[in-house]
DNA sequence: CCTTGACCTGAAACCCATTTCATATTTTAC
DNA sequence: GTAAAATATGAAATGGGTTTCAGGTCAAGG
């Protein structure tokens, strides 16, 4: 393949004034930038990617750091995220971390390795003390809210989501209500879920919290357990519509009716929950993901919350 | 940030030497390696990644190129192609078109600039003609099968698949069978449909026959549409479970028993299908993904048949 | 003792662009 | 008419690695 100093001595002009054709620089007059543009056609040239980054010393990527890649809030990340970065012509590259330490610092040490302008994590393995000095070499946004001044944030309010989904349920009459959370772990999320919960009922009852819960599968299976304890709930919290889509599933088929007999709310309006009729919490992730890309490109370390909203339908 | 050159220098050695500790070649004196290492480490050094890619002329990137980034079946092969890229190394971006000729021309660029290794179309705005002359710059695989011999293809039998999926429905004894379809756009897939309708059985009725649907909604709407025909079909064949289960709801919805009144099979075994016990044509996404990946990395131009499998469940 | 092969090292070429700086020519402004 | 600004161009430095080639040491094998 031909490189720029081929298409100079063609030309027969500089490596400079074809750099500047190839960028659109105005001082070049209007025979020599034809003649070079003839012979870039005619030599069927495209600029090395790797040299011009190397030069410039930024790339245009982003990586995106998610647990894992069949999760179905990440899909409406990944969405936002795609969205802005196209418009700004920016590509994306998604990392899979599995929750493994090693993998996550394999990925962050891309921003040293100039690989990457900025990464956005979505969930995290390592400790903040140990992401915190990759922020030294690219931008730095967190989905979830941290007050180090480094990293940009494009977060929700989940805790004032939870009570409001909790607050909801109390005000309907439900006092024994059940709730759902995907990681065994305790996330900065589950606490706040936790401490919601508290904070609306007063008491946290083991038995009505349950973790490890994804897909629908899961649902029906979390709702197999909840529905069979001697002291039954009749409300519900999913940590997603498609964990709330099996728990409807699962009590419609024994013969439960919804909202009378059990109230289910869901997170994230995702399609499933429409044809259920799920009332659910929709963090707007998609808004959330655009926000981060968004961050990154404008190279900002701002806090920024994006409101979640209820969507109330027929399950509450 | 320190480059290699500095490492040398304070080392006391060669940037050859420097550059060997850092691919583990074998002929460095232990002594000098670990001088190597003390130095890289004190600079906290990382090489430039853009730097390695130059000179190497490849970037162990490979680009995924899907129509949009919010569609079921994109999900699975993304995960497929992730498992391998992630086992082999690889990084993978995601390139969403929109169907945009453009757009998809400026990411197969990508391969011209040296910029991707790579690139898997699965489903593509422009015809081979214009696609076929990038594959001189990398590899190109298809998840359509298509006879140029340049491009490799990891691609399913899409038009058995149909035919047994029309055919277990006659067998039932079905004879007014919908089917729906994704594009507007008549596609290979949606020729190969058609002509396995009228394979199975003779006719084909313009009525049955649905498209733009993509997900429950859809679905929902096909059904709503689909059974109140005059002469209302016995059996639909959607282009998705998240479809399928749309027109099961709705067929629920109106008191119709599923499979006695309406038999409905899916496609791809998606989560919502494992529900609600929809009989679905499992294409098995996620290996065509792992295979589009590994002829890539392999840079292989095979024509792979990923064999499909009916999961029988009792919507038919 | 000599040859051969393994081991070790570094200079310099190479990969391919961008950008700074210097210089030359025209325009424009007053 | 002349100073200042705009236009036009190229040489050379720069970004940061890998790899070829050549040269050297040392031990084993005959």
């Amino acid at each position: 393949m031909a490189n720029i100093h081929d298409i100079a001595k063609l030309a027969g002009v500089s490596v400079t004034t074809v750099s500047r054709v190839l960028n659109n620089h105005k001082y070049v007059s209007a025979d020599k930038r034809t003649k070079v543009l003839t012979i870039i056609d005619e030599l069927n040239y495209a600029p090395n990617q790797s040299a011009i980054d190397l030069t410039r010393g930024e790339t245009k990527m982003i990586g995106l750091i998610i647990p894992y890649n069949n999760n179905a809030c990440f899909d409406q990340l990944l969405n936002g995220v795609l969205n802005k970065a196209v418009e700004k012509d920016y590509t994306v590259i998604v990392l899979p971390t599995q929750y493994n330490k090693e993998k996550e610092i394999e990925y962050l040490s891309k921003l040293k390795n100039k690989q990457l302008d900025g990464i956005i994590i979505t969930s995290r393995a390592n400790d903040w003390d140990t992401i915190i000095p990759y922020s030294d070499y690219g931008l730095i946004v967190s989905y979830d809210f941290t007050s180090h001044p480094a990293i940009g944030c494009s977060y929700i309010d989940r805790y004032s989501s939870y009570v409001e989904a909790f607050q909801l349920l109390k005000d309907k009459g439900h006092e024994h209500v059940a709730f759902t959370t995907a990681r065994e772990t305790e996330s900065m999320s589950t606490q706040h879920l936790i401490t919601a919960y508290k904070e609306v009922f007063g008491t946290f009852i083991p038995e009505y919290y349950l973790t490890g819960c994804n897909c629908l599968d899961d649902g029906v299976a979390a709702a197999k357990k909840l529905l069979h304890l001697p002291n039954r709930p009749t409300a519900i919290f999913a940590n997603g519509d498609e964990v709330a889509g099996g728990i409807h599933m699962y009590a419609k088929s024994i013969n439960l009716d919804i909202p009378s007999d059990l109230a289910v709310i869901g997170q994230e309006n995702q399609p499933i929950g429409v044809g259920l009729g799920i009332t659910t919490v929709d963090h707007q992730l998609t808004k959330v993901g655009e926000q981060a890309c968004e961050l990154i490109i404008c190279k900002s370390n701002q806090k920024l919350q994006i409101p979640y909203q209820i969507i109330q339908r027929s399950s509450v």
